[in-house]
DNA sequence: GTCTATACTAAGATAGAC
DNA sequence: GTCTATCTTAGTATAGAC
């Protein structure tokens, strides 16, 4: 029976632990101010391993903000909406602040690091962000519609709903005096009056 | 009659001209993204003059933000309020957005260049924040007492409202579809109705 | 798949001439 | 006050041994 060299594959836990490690070292000092050997020391292996399995630098910092907004639009498809505008604009609303808490690593680097892509990396990216805002969009046209909301413009009134929500992340702490049900619910509270329902 | 040198004194033009250099480049490409030799290259000059005018690169970005901030406390200082709270939020709504709107870069660089601070530093411009949300902390708590504003809590509401209104910077074009009072006035409608006023 | 070693480039900052 | 030249450090990425 062998035993395992300490230097042996690790290719099942390498991949995972850099994209793992990248996503948290980003999101906390910046894309351009994390190097590869920091990376590699945190994963635990010489910076010249990282390339098995990523192309280069910036083919990481794309596959992670191209998966953070492809599991965000997965999950609200997989999401109980309500039947009608407002139950889809409370279920939206609750859903948002959710899944961005769960991920705040993630959210920071997709808002922050936009900068730092390159054009057609850009150019994927900045389209799924649109699909993203398209969804609230559309909620908010069809209660237009509907007449069970009052918005003086549906397209203005969707990127403040958004922002609004998304500030969440950007004060929100688990030891913090509220607890996530609670900030979900006065948001709810807030958008609601806010969109004139 | 004297004609300047070529390569004379410029020390009324570059330090001024480095400040705006690099709030620029800053702005566009991030702090750590951005070189000495960059900013040297559009300023004019070499990269060792700059240091006739900082004492190195992160007292540059410490300067930058902290005249942003400080600028954006005394203009809210010198705007005129109005009499009541209802007046008070709307004057403060249109200040913000008009204030943030002239300036994208300087606000772009106090938003995302944070995590670049060193810890003194970061405090400093924290306690700043801290203060300009309180402005608007201090709008609302009064509302809430004078019985003109229904709010489930005060505290996340000034929060909200300033992720929404700060989130204009991140779209608003001047070849847009609405002019910036255009935006001032569906965003003030969409806050008062959101504070329930 | 990971290591060691390194090629190559560029960074921040300083010294001394003019 | 700016230039040229340079010190020192560190970056991304690759080559070849194991």
């Amino acid at each position: 029976m062998f035993m395992a060299r300490t230097c042996g594959s690790h290719s099942q836990t390498t991949g995972p632990r850099l994209r793992d490690v990248a996503q948290r070292l980003f999101a906390r000092h910046g894309y351009a101010a994390v190097s590869m050997r920091q990376i590699a020391a945190e994963v635990g292996v010489q910076a010249g391993a990282l390339y098995n399995y990523i192309p280069d630098k910036q083919g990481l910092l794309f596959d992670l903000m191209r998966t953070h907004l492809e599991d965000l639009l997965a999950a609200w498809q997989a999401e109980p909406h309500g039947a009608g505008p407002l139950e889809a604009l409370e279920a939206f609303t609750r859903f948002h602040i959710r899944f961005h808490l769960e991920r705040p690593d993630a959210v920071f680097i997709a808002y922050m690091e936009l900068r730092n892509l390159e054009p057609e990396n850009f150019a994927v990216i900045e389209g799924l962000r649109k699909r993203y805002e398209t969804v609230l969009e559309d909620i908010l046209s069809a209660g237009k519609q509907a007449g069970v909301f009052t918005l003086p413009d549906t397209k203005l009134a969707a990127l403040a709903v958004i922002a609004m929500l998304t500030g969440v992340t950007t004060w929100y702490r688990d030891d913090g005096r509220l607890s996530r049900d609670r900030v979900a619910r006065i948001y709810w509270n807030m958008v609601r009056k806010a969109v004139g329902a």
